[in-house]
RNA sequence: GCUCGGGUGGUGGAACGGUAGACACGAAGGACUUAAAAUCCUUUGGCCCUUUAUCGGCUGUGCGGGUUCAAGUCCCGCUCCGAGCACCA
């Protein structure tokens, strides 16, 4: 009988759906296990090939680790806020919820076609408003706490309003935007807004005026995870800074927490080491340094053991300090800087990275050694980072190294036997000098001694540093959260909590107002019920995706975000498999949004994400034709080089073995309706390359073509087959017929022509040995996600029953349990041919016996120095000493040794033996 | 520049320090067939020597060294490719 996927597949696909079979509940007799996808942002342009990868590895585990009897949660949704949608209502006219509607309708379809063992009871969408009530409602706690430093953890702001009443900012240590400093008394003198505006400076969610990345040609500011080389990630348009009063989220308070955090999670080095990269903690010294005239500033410095090669210092054009420090002799000049740094772009800086800077006019004094040195001013301090000033070791340092060179200041070496004629000496080695009680000692000594000194005489203090900067939360766009914010005297307030969800508005267009106010402020009588003004800014694309695995937990609950009960049962995500585009987003923030929602005591677990694991990108393997210059003529691959050709991309869709169908070719385009080929063995060979998968290559591969074709489970299988999960590699159509011959002559085994044909009879030795050998294999390699190596396995199994044509139960049975992970309808199939009743899903996963796997010999390499010569086979339990004694009483042994004497015999048990002599 | 990955046949890729190339694709040959498709069988890293045949030899995992009885695997140096970060003081 043939292997009918179609009916095989859309029969199980029916009964799954039909009983439910991948609802899961609360369950305390079994052990948990969740299991997450980062959930789709549902493009119009579907799934490829590319997506479903590691969806089909996490549904793979998800389902193996069901067979070993856990409780397995899998959901998935859709993170349904986003740009492309809100673009496209620009042009149309056409609302971003009918196209988003569109969109995940046809990905279900896709999704479905696969055969996931998805709960989609569970499913959830960012944009619905019983989902984004809870978005709204963690932003609302996240106003109404304050990050403290001393606890280390988030706490409300009734707290800190009691601490200003009774002692202002005395003993206070808790993130804030900028040092304030006042008295009770003060505190209580000001008034309602001034308090708001103070308070403003603590919350975790806070207004702000910040510098940001402004997207002109996408109306809106973005985070910096959004932006990479002054320019848009989506759409790749240029970025400028600008100040503007936006929503930003306090993430900067947790960087000590998300870096420790990292040891304690099983995500790969990579992924920690980017997260580490940005979080970029940086340990140093805060010194105090004053200029004649009385004028003090700070300057962070990771390498305070410098402070006596100090010769100038250097202000970000953006310092408030630049005013103070700017004598009358040199206003012009530095107004001139200023402006011309104005004007140069984000990107521009870093293109253009011309050294260029102006004198200040004033002098500071070194607080250790006392002499004076120039304030500069230039654009390679960033204002941002650290406190905007630094002290310029240019000896030691290349940046600062550049800048004296250009503007001729003096560089004094501090390392003993460095060479600085040409370049800076930046290495953390080397015995110092010229730097009086630092003299004679190495680096990390003269660090820490200076670090004392420093302290000891209250010119600074040790302090720790983050490149992490806090989110900035508002987008000027339609499609997105509305914020729970109304305004009041011109500060902002929260909404009570009943009044969530606060809904998203209709509006006539999604344009910016003629006044330049976001999309919101079209909408008719958007304002409180007391008639207070409502924020018009919309919350960033990953406020959704930031809590939605905690919301799969409980997802219909409408009255907290996660229950208790679910929280303490799920826990956590023991399995999240995505992409690492999110490295520096989504992951970063929905940790941050994971320790927040812990410390007020909503979940149980700090890190939300116990092991991660990244799947490769999958590449597009594009084909090519070659025409002849100037004519409608196409030559065959080998025979190019006689012409001259113009590669020119064809859909790999209408190529099969990189052999060409001509007659679709003709058909696929009207200008090649009247084309010539020049054959070779009468084929048109297409040339390759590997490339990026999108549509302008013609190298896109859709799923439900390949399903058409040749079934879920030959996808699935394929996907898994085609190289590691983790690794990027190039989707090749070609190699598929492998994997789906597997699965007919699998299906075969059960048939004698049309008739089933199981039998009922003992096993053979080999036949078990072959059956454990598998169960073992791939046990381990599921648990190392070496998905891979198991169809291989499934290979080499299907190999050895085949030599037997194996149709016994006691063998089809397990392997049809073990196969159903990976390749669920067909081993659905078998497992009902075998006469079972229940779902292969509710099966128990086979234990292999190591007893069926013992061998009573072993075939012997024997090697002579190194070089394997023959094998000998040798019963297992013989002893070393026989073994050795066998090996070199064999005559192929005589012929090897050459009459030379054996200096040593090497024998490994059960694996080889290495004869080694003088040659 | 710094930090992570990674270089193995025509292709995708296997290989606890122990017979490199499992498994699969492709290719070649054969069987079946009027023919094709499908299916099945054999061969398949390269180079030699073969006529004793599937017997044998040399060589081979980016390059150069080293450790070891034994190295794709460990160590040192280099090189190329990919990714992340980058005037972050």
């Amino acid at each position: 009988m043939d292997y009918n996927f179609r009916e095989i597949e859309q029969k199980w696909q029916r009964y799954w759906t039909g009983n439910k079979t991948y609802k899961v509940e609360i369950d305390p007799s079994k052990p948990k296990f969740y299991v997450l996808d980062m959930f789709p942002y549902p493009s119009g342009a579907g799934l490829h090939v590319g997506h479903p990868l590691g969806y089909i590895a996490s549904d793979i585990y998800s389902r193996y680790k069901r067979l070993q009897g856990f409780n397995v949660l899998h959901p998935m949704g859709y993170d349904a806020y986003g740009l492309p949608a809100e673009q496209y209502a620009i042009q149309t006219g056409q609302h971003p919820a009918v196209t988003t509607q569109k969109n995940i309708t046809r990905y279900r379809e896709q999704l479905d076609k696969i055969g996931f063992s998805y709960d989609w009871d569970r499913e959830i969408r960012t944009c619905d408003p019983d989902y984004y009530k809870w978005t709204q409602w963690a932003f609302i706690k996240m106003f109404e706490h304050y990050y403290n430093n001393v606890t280390n953890k988030a706490e409300p702001i009734a707290e800190l309003v009691k601490i200003f009443e009774t002692s202002g900012t005395k003993n206070l240590d808790a993130a804030c935007t900028e040092e304030l400093n006042f008295s009770a008394e003060e505190w209580i003198a000001k008034s309602e807004k001034e308090q708001q505006e103070i308070l403003l400076n603590y919350r975790i969610a806070y207004l702000a005026d910040l510098k940001v990345n402004w997207c002109p040609a996408l109306g809106t500011v973005l985070a910096n995870d959004e932006v990479s080389e002054g320019l848009s990630i989506r759409g790749g348009h240029p970025v400028e800074q600008k100040v503007m009063r936006q929503w930003s989220l306090r993430v900067s308070a947790y960087a000590q927490r998300l870096l420790d955090g990292l040891d304690k999670i099983d995500w790969s080095e990579s992924l920690k080491e980017t997260q580490r990269n940005w979080i970029g903690r940086s340990e140093g010294a805060e010194m105090k340094f004053e200029t004649k005239s009385g004028v003090s500033f700070e300057v962070f410095t990771t390498r305070p053991d410098t402070i006596f090669g100090v010769t100038f210092m250097v202000l970000a054009p953006e310092s408030e300090l630049v005013d103070d420090c700017t004598t009358p002799e040199q206003a012009d000049a530095v107004k001139k800087y200023i402006e011309a740094t104005k004007k140069r772009t984000e990107r521009e800086r870093m293109i253009d990275r011309e050294v260029t800077g102006v004198f200040s006019g004033s002098y500071a004094i070194n607080p250790v050694t006392g002499t004076e040195i120039p304030i500069w001013i230039s654009d390679y301090v960033l204002a941002g980072y650290g406190t905007g000033a630094i002290m310029a070791v240019p000896a030691h340092d290349s940046r600062d190294y550049a800048f004296a060179k250009h503007f001729n200041l003096p560089i004094i070496p501090l390392i003993e036997g460095a060479d600085i004629s040409e370049e800076s000496f930046d290495a953390k080695e080397g015995i110092m000098i010229n730097s009086g009680f630092l003299n004679g000692l190495s680096v990390p000594e003269a660090i820490a001694k200076a670090k004392e000194h420093i302290e000891e005489k209250g010119i600074g203090k040790v302090r720790v540093n983050y490149r992490l900067r806090d989110a900035i939360f508002s987008r000027q766009r339609y499609w997105g959260e509305p914020f729970p914010v109304y305004y009041k005297n011109g500060m902002p307030y929260v909404l009570d909590e009943s009044k969530l969800p606060l809904e998203l508005p209709e509006v006539d267009k999604y344009l910016p107002t003629e006044t330049g106010e976001p999309p919101l402020g079209r909408a008719n009588d958007w304002e409180t019920d007391d008639g207070y003004k409502l924020e018009l800014n919309t919350m960033p694309g990953f406020a959704g995706s930031s809590a939605y695995y905690l919301r799969y937990m409980d997802p219909k609950n409408d009255t907290a975000l996660v229950s208790k009960e679910a929280n303490a049962y799920w826990q956590d995500v023991d399995l999240y498999v995505g992409g690492t585009e999110h490295a520096t987003g989504h992951l970063i923030y929905s940790r941050f949004w994971n320790k927040f929602l812990f410390d007020l005591g909503f979940v149980v677990k700090d890190e939300p994400f116990k092991k991660l694991i990244n799947q490769g990108m999958i590449q597009g393997r594009s084909n090519f034709v070659y025409r002849i210059q100037g004519t409608n003529t196409f030559v065959s691959l080998n025979l190019k080089d006689q012409y001259d050709v113009t590669p020119i991309h064809v859909d790999v869709n209408i190529v099969t073995n990189d052999i060409l169908d001509i007659e679709k070719f003709r058909n696929w385009n009207p200008e090649y309706k009247t084309a010539e080929f020049i054959l070779e063995d009468g084929k048109y060979v297409c040339g390759w390359a590997i490339e990026k998968m999108s549509k302008s290559m013609f190298n896109v591969v859709n799923p439900d073509d390949i399903i058409d074709n040749y079934g879920a489970d030959t996808l699935r299988l394929y996907e898994m087959f085609l190289g590691p999960l983790e690794q990027s590699k190039p989707w090749d159509t070609n190699g598929i017929d492998g994997v789906n011959r597997f699965l007919k002559r699998l299906w075969g085994l059960f048939f004698d022509g049309d008739k089933l044909n199981i039998s009922n009879e003992k096993p053979t030795a080999d036949e078990l040995k072959t059956l454990h050998k598998t169960i073992k294999k791939v046990s381990y390699d599921i648990e190392n996600f070496s998905y891979n190596t198991s169809v291989s396995a499934f290979m080499i199994c299907l190999n050895e029953l085949y030599e037997t044509k194996c149709n016994k139960k006691a063998i089809l049975e397990p392997l049809s349990i073990i196969l159903a992970p990976f390749a669920p309808h067909i081993a659905e199939e078998m497992y009902h041919l075998l006469g079972n009743t229940n779902s292969v899903c509710d099966a128990q996963w086979p234990q292999h016996k190591e007893e069926y796997l013992q061998e009573s010999s072993v075939t012997y390499p024997i090697s002579f120095n190194g070089k394997v010569r023959f094998t000998l086979e040798m019963p297992t339990d013989m002893s070393k000493e026989d073994v050795e004694k066998t090996a070199l009483v064999n005559e192929q042994t005589a012929k090897y040794l050459k009459g030379k004497t054996p200096k040593k015999v090497i024998v490994v048990p059960g694996k080889i033996v290495n004869i080694v002599f003088a040659p």
